[in-house]
DNA sequence: CCATGAACCTGGTCGC
DNA sequence: TGCGACCAGGTTCATG
């Protein structure tokens, strides 16, 4: 479910947890964790000191070390005021003033307690609006004999851009998604840049994109839907031509994008 | 090095 | 109404 600006959007919404203490922890399916006991340990009766996105990583620092959680397809981490049970409902956090709900339907999600970050820090790559990433830099990361599409996807070169927000930055770039990394130019690298860039800014300011069940805070939508030009509109006339949009799979993901816009 | 498919899960949709 | 096939905002591992 969540790439990056859906991620921020929920990472916002637990703002108010900042400063809070957490006073107990139910687990209800610990199949999302590694260890229950350690869990509850590491965590009961710690303060939370800050909560921030690494890529699609929520983490959450305490006291002494970090909650970090991944939604994966389609799990949600919000604030109730009360006790929540429903089907899917894992984990439950009381902390001082709320109660942090993780849920997910297809159980991809995952909760892990980590004492230092560099074990996400090794498997991702630049934060896309990371100043050193420039023309140059995402020039020489990408200069790969490797398909443009599955090069953005790869979370250890840039983090946080998924499956919607690729095909939407290929199509602002008028890039094919089959293109190879190799074969882009300087100019073409610096297309594809600034789109990631506008993409996500513009995402991330209407909290994401909900297509099929993502949420934030419970039950706000991400409103970004609005902004899409080739995801999700198979068979559809493209916005810049008389053309019809394509799907492929590419990179063992559906793939949309407009066959006469995106040449390069 | 690169592409592809399967695995991990549940639920929604579509065609018959 | 039911049933099977196929699909889904992700990641990782195994196989050619």
């Amino acid at each position: 479910m969540p790439e990056l600006p859906e991620v921020q959007a929920v990472v916002d919404s637990l703002n108010e947890l900042i400063n809070q203490e957490i006073m107990a922890i139910e687990i209800r399916a610990d199949v999302v964790m590694p260890s229950k006991t350690e869990f509850t340990n590491c965590i009961v009766g710690k303060n939370i000191k800050s909560i921030t996105r690494r890529g699609k990583y929520i983490i959450i620092q305490l006291d002494d070390a970090y909650l970090v959680v991944h939604l994966r397809m389609t799990g949600k981490l919000y604030l109730s005021a009360d006790n929540v049970t429903k089907k899917h409902t894992h984990v439950v956090i009381k902390t001082t003033n709320n109660f942090l709900i993780f849920e997910d339907t297809r159980r991809f999600g995952r909760l892990e307690i980590l004492t230092d970050l560099t074990k996400i820090e090794k498997k991702l790559g630049f934060e896309p609006f990371d100043k050193k990433l420039d023309n140059d830099s995402m020039h020489q990361i990408i200069n790969k004999n490797k398909n443009i599409k599955a090069l953005l996807l790869d979370q250890s070169l840039i983090a946080g851009i998924g499956n919607i927000y690729a095909d939407e930055i290929l199509f602002k770039a008028k890039i094919n998604p089959e293109t190879t990394g190799k074969s882009l130019t300087l100019i073409d690298v610096s297309k594809i840049l600034q789109s990631t860039r506008e993409i996500l800014d513009q995402a991330i300011k209407n909290k994401g994109t909900t297509i099929i069940n993502f949420s934030y805070a419970g039950d706000q939508k991400g409103a970004f839907v609005k902004n899409l030009k080739v995801y999700k509109r198979a068979k559809l006339e493209c916005f810049e031509c008389s053309d019809v949009i394509a799907t492929k799979k590419i990179a063992g993901r559906t793939t949309h994008f407009c066959p006469t816009c995106q040449t390069i």
